[in-house]
DNA sequence: ATAGTCATAGACAGCGCTGTCAGGCTCTTG
DNA sequence: CAAGAGCCTGACAGCGCTGTCTATGACTAT
């Protein structure tokens, strides 16, 4: 498993060489400083830019740390300076959401992360809001950002506990002194209905998530229908509601009560991404072209997937980049720990799906 | 003994709570050794249970532990130990390949982790191969984990270089003393072809990954199909096999031509997790039915996607779980770092989707 | 020319924990 | 009853780095 003999010895190259070194010794920071003819704490400031360093020595120190490949030990400097330079992010262990927008989003914020010189501790809800405690507790993370927030998340009040500097994915019933950012399902469900009044329709159909979201959390879920419903009434559109579970004899079951109840339905707004795909299989064999004879639209797939589908699809997809890059910069950035909550606004991406309603 | 010194009393966590905390200074070993009344070195071991602790002391310190709810120091335990307790887990960035397996992978990897008492950080390709040795260098993580192994993986080359404890999850072409778990995914492929030629079908068509995937790292893709042809060999069966990029009209184009070519085929053997869906969709809207006209075995969705289907589906899995707990395992458990290649065996699930060829 | 100022580098004391070591204790045995 | 054998425990020396404080030198202004 080790390396054996090392090409060079990353120790003193002046001093005595001691050829039995079994394991590959990592190089310390005082290695550093002698090899450079420097003292330690100046390597220490070269690197984190503490003070001010004459460019020759920077430079001596630099070609130092580079010559021997040194790497500062983390566990020192979590210790030195009470620092782990680690954001914990809480990912959901739900079987009902859509995986693909949480490892998006999980890649935004790793990405985040590292250009503010931290790293990312993975933990999941196995462990529960204790997890959290753990890794703040200990000093493991000294950030946690927190994805699927619930209405009333029990992870909140640990954080809060505490003290530790957090940001959520989502929006609470009281993100009082939290920093959160979510898309604003309101404003998107509102742009959903305007779009589909524009084009002329006057009957529609959304298509929410499984039930047990609305049972559990209604953060964002009941947001978008709220939203979706109120700008319905303004604009004069008849709108009726139908949750729908992630299978596909769910979907037909849904879509099957929808002409039922109200044969005039000319489009449909899907939330439940999963379903997207079955329901517009099932349209298509039932006869209903798309969109000739009905719209739909999407809310909260990425551009991607939306756009691979056929027809591609009219969205309003989820920014899990801005969502996963804001949260790391809520929680690290130059504002970091001001509590505020940015709603991000909702884009609408028109393709194919949607139409005027037929005899429109 | 006790000097009054620390007259900063440790909270009462029946107490009320009070809010203005600014500096919730965590308790250390040394507080908690005073407030038992032993030294440091009996807490740690207490703790880390290194040596014999007699029954009424390990108590007395057990219960200063909880009283004051103390929590190690991450760092300075990294430090002292020479240990980070943390396993790095490098996840792939591609857009080609099935998001819903890998986070399953990652999650699986991170509850088996907790069980080991150890974290996980998420490394993404991003940082190329330097993000492993930078995680490794500064001791952040002791441990390495690979996901979406390409078979001439640059990333191998820095783990062996590092020495670094460390587990693949998919099999590269020399996995030369690193230990490897992986799907077999060429007893997958002959499996599906015993299926179909069980079945009595003669015709059968391989719908694998995109070309990408196989231009790229023929790893999985490559052993799946060369499975499956020859075992269909063996069997008599005439097979053709056609890559398959993940979008909607790629799939219709691979379907077409396949019934073009062979208009005699009569099972799909589908790879291309992301298109079964859409393939469901084409197959249903050409008017052929599943599995009355065309059978369908799925190789690689998890088993509630499976199900989820309609019809639900035939099909081979993927053990995520099994694969993140075995990578666990490989690189913490009793047997760590012992080289050696698991090929997890295929499990064939039959449902509704695979029947006898028509007229069969 | 001399005192005062600033810029720069070094010394040093920890950060909180681990692990080795030797000593003190009780218990056993001749 | 005394000496040997174990079992626990406390003391102690770092692990590698940070950050503050002080010393040194060069430079400016009078």
């Amino acid at each position: 498993m080790q390396h054996p003999a090392a090409e060079h010895d990353l120790r003193d190259p002046h001093g005595p060489y001691d050829p039995y070194q079994p394991p590959p010794k990592a190089t310390t920071l005082a290695e550093v400083a002698r090899h450079a003819g420097v003292s330690p704490s100046t390597v220490s400031c070269v690197i984190n830019g503490k003070r001010n360093i004459s460019p020759p020595t920077r430079l001596r120190v630099q070609a130092a740390i580079d010559e021997l490949g040194y790497l500062p030990h983390a566990g020192a400097r979590a210790l030195a300076s009470s620092k782990s330079r680690i954001v914990a992010l809480a990912v959901p262990l739900r079987a009902d959401l859509y995986v693909p927008a949480m490892m998006q989003i999980a890649i935004a914020v790793t990405t985040a992360a590292r250009r503010h010189d931290h790293d990312v501790l993975l933990i999941t809800n196995h462990e529960g809001p204790e997890g959290i405690r753990r890794v703040a507790g200990t000093g493991l993370a000294d950030a946690v950002i927190l994805m699927d927030v619930e209405l009333h998340d029990e992870r909140i009040a640990v954080l809060r506990e505490l003290g530790v500097a957090a940001s959520l994915i989502g929006l609470p019933a009281d993100p009082e002194g939290l920093p959160c950012v979510d898309l604003d399902f309101a404003a998107a469900g509102a742009l959903a209905a305007d779009h589909l009044a524009d084009l002329g329709h006057r009957q529609v159909a959304f298509i929410g998530m499984g039930e047990g979201v609305y049972r559990r959390r209604t953060g964002f879920a009941e947001r978008t229908r709220s939203g979706f419903e109120d700008r319905c009434r303004e604009r004069g559109l008849r709108a009726i509601h139908r949750p729908c579970d992630s299978t596909y004899d769910g979907a037909a079951g849904v879509l099957a009560r929808v002409f039922e109840d109200r044969p005039g339905t000319t489009a449909l707004v899907v939330q439940n991404e999963a379903m997207i795909g079955p329901l517009l299989g099932l349209l298509r064999s039932s006869g209903r072209e798309v969109p000739q004879d009905v719209s739909v639209l999407a809310i909260g797939p990425d551009e991607p997937a939306a756009r691979q589908s056929s027809p591609r699809l009219t969205s309003i997809g989820l920014p899990a980049h801005d969502l996963g890059h804001r949260a790391v910069e809520l929680v690290l950035g130059e504002n970091a720990g001001e509590p505020g909550v940015i709603m991000l606004p909702p884009r609408l991406a028109v393709w194919e799906s949607t139409a005027e309603p037929p005899g429109g």
